[in-house]
RNA sequence: GUCCCCAUCGUCUAGCCCGGUCAGGACGCCUCCCUUUCACGGAGAGAACCGGGGUUCGAAUCCCCGUGGGGACGCCA
């Protein structure tokens, strides 16, 4: 029997976008829904180009979404070394393999692949030189997602480079042959590769993988596929704004492939189950923020509390929340629970808290100006100020229910509703024209404040 | 330029394989409801089968050609 073996082999060359990501996914998604086994694999065989920070933030950044390997670097297992800047000896007993089959030769100091078939010379405008190319029987990529793709591949192509380096079409199909992959699931800006490493498979005479070449990610505003540098291409970023890693996994499941029905969120043992390879859709899809943002929204409403609290708490630490607030010593922790939790059922992601709470940290809060002009543009912003004033001195201010009992008994007496008194009473304790009850407001904030802060507008307004 | 992949609302997509439903859902946008502001939630509107041929009684669905989009064409991965 053949047990799935599935490889992620990032290359240390650049950030970890969301298109490394989807297909890290996919792959671990492929790996856990069939029982298999997912690989790490670090493709580092470009000197020049590789860093252990990029490293770093792959080995984070995969953390980070859940996509946690069963080989690979700081995983073990019995396929390794799992850093192809280790495995020399490996890739040096394979060329031999392919020499002895005299399928390579040197040219300009470096190793090149040897393709069968008659040679003839042609002028390649695109490259604007005279190449030599091979008369040479199609190549066959069996792909899960796209059926039958037939390519012609030509032209020898170098494995070694004259440095002594292997080259990634040489090492990676060395690696997979060697660590016994049965399927390749990368993006589809890999077909064309794969009919060189389909090549290299049958002189090494062994049975390529399960290919499944998967639709690429295309960036948001603009032509062309997501890279690094897009905005909002980068897992880091998501971790940095608080996204919540299930979400961003969710929605990212959703790029080039559907669970079937209806239902779009959905716990991961649920894409487990679902995800299958002949799934994936064969289109490209394009990355859309807003639709990011509104999964990120849905996962944060539904959290349980404390779960929320440890969150925004990450959060609050990470951005330093408080002391750009102008707070010397952080909040009770209790209190900042509180505040907390009336945020949770109203925001939409956790970076819009620092905003959306400032006026519980600190007096010297901001002031929305149109929410100002708004709140005092109407009735007679100074009388009302003037009567909550008076009432909260006095008011019970325990319960949400009792100041709401309160102010409603307050309007009543005047005449008026309760909104009447909302908007202006927002606008005096956190300056805001939104946010949480403004009962709720009162009651976390304490009279004191709340009195101190109606009189500091009323005396604006005098 | 050559080769490869792809093509349903603005976006992600269901339907296509096994032709026959008002072409369904979600995000966004707009309206209304709920309401203490905002957000959530509820209801609703608007919005698509790229074009042309063919096959067929009948095509989003099968075939061909265009067009469009994407990718690759490195001693990068």
């Amino acid at each position: 029997m053949s047990t799935v073996r599935v490889r992620f082999a990032p290359s240390p060359t650049g950030f970890f976008h969301i298109g490394s990501a989807r297909t890290a996914l996919f792959n671990w998604l492929y790996a856990r829904h069939t029982g298999g086994t997912f690989v790490l694999r670090i493709e580092d065989t470009d000197a020049a180009r590789n860093s252990e920070a990029f490293l770093a933030v792959i080995y984070d950044s995969m953390k980070w979404l859940g996509l946690t390997w069963d080989e690979g670097p700081g995983a073990g297992g019995d396929y390794g070394p799992y850093r192809q800047s280790e495995r020399a000896a490996v890739y040096r007993e394979y060329l031999e393999k392919l020499k002895a089959a005299g399928r390579t030769y040197e040219k300009d100091g470096a190793t090149w692949f040897r393709l069968e078939g008659e040679r003839y010379e042609v002028y390649d405008e695109h490259r604007q030189k005279t190449v030599t190319k091979v008369k040479t029987a199609p190549i066959v990529i069996d792909d899960a997602i796209r059926g039958r793709v037939e390519r012609i591949e030509d032209e020898d192509f170098v494995i070694v480079r004259s440095d002594g380096n292997p080259v990634f079409h040489f090492v990676n199909v060395v690696d997979d042959i060697a660590m016994e992959i049965t399927h390749v699931i990368r993006g589809e800006d890999h077909l064309s590769n794969s009919s060189k490493h389909v090549a290299l498979f049958q002189a090494f005479g062994v049975k390529p993988p399960q290919f499944a070449h998967i639709p690429l990610i295309l960036k948001q505003n603009g032509p062309g596929k997501m890279s690094k540098r897009d905005q909002g291409a980068l897992i880091e970023e998501y971790q940095t704004r608080g996204y919540l890693p299930e979400a961003v996994v969710n929605y990212i499941s959703l790029l080039g492939w559907n669970p079937g029905g209806d239902l779009e969120k959905m716990p991961i043992d649920d894409i487990v189950a679902k995800f299958d390879l002949p799934g994936v859709n064969q289109s490209n899809a394009r990355f859309d923020d807003k639709k990011m943002a509104h999964m990120n929204m849905l996962y944060l409403l539904a959290l349980p509390p404390e779960r929320f609290i440890a969150a925004a708490r990450v959060y609050f630490t990470k951005h330093e929340v408080f002391a750009k607030a102008g707070v010397t010593s952080d909040p009770p922790a209790a209190y900042v629970d509180e505040v907390l939790l009336l945020s949770q059922p109203k925001i939409k992601g956790l970076e819009e808290l620092p905003a959306y709470t400032s006026y519980f940290w600190t007096e010297t809060y901001p002031t929305d100006e149109k929410a100002r002009a708004k709140a005092l543009g109407k009735g007679d912003p100074q009388a009302r100020l003037a009567e909550l004033g008076e009432w909260v001195q006095s008011a019970d201010l325990a319960t949400d229910a009792g100041i709401e009992a309160g102010l409603k008994a307050l309007a009543e007496s005047k005449g008026l509703g309760f909104g009447d008194y909302q908007a202006v009473a927002r606008l005096a304790v956190t300056g805001l024209g939104a946010g949480p009850s403004i009962t709720a407001i009162f009651r976390v904030l304490g009279r004191e404040r709340v009195a101190a802060r109606l009189g500091r507008l009323a005396a604006s307004l005098g």
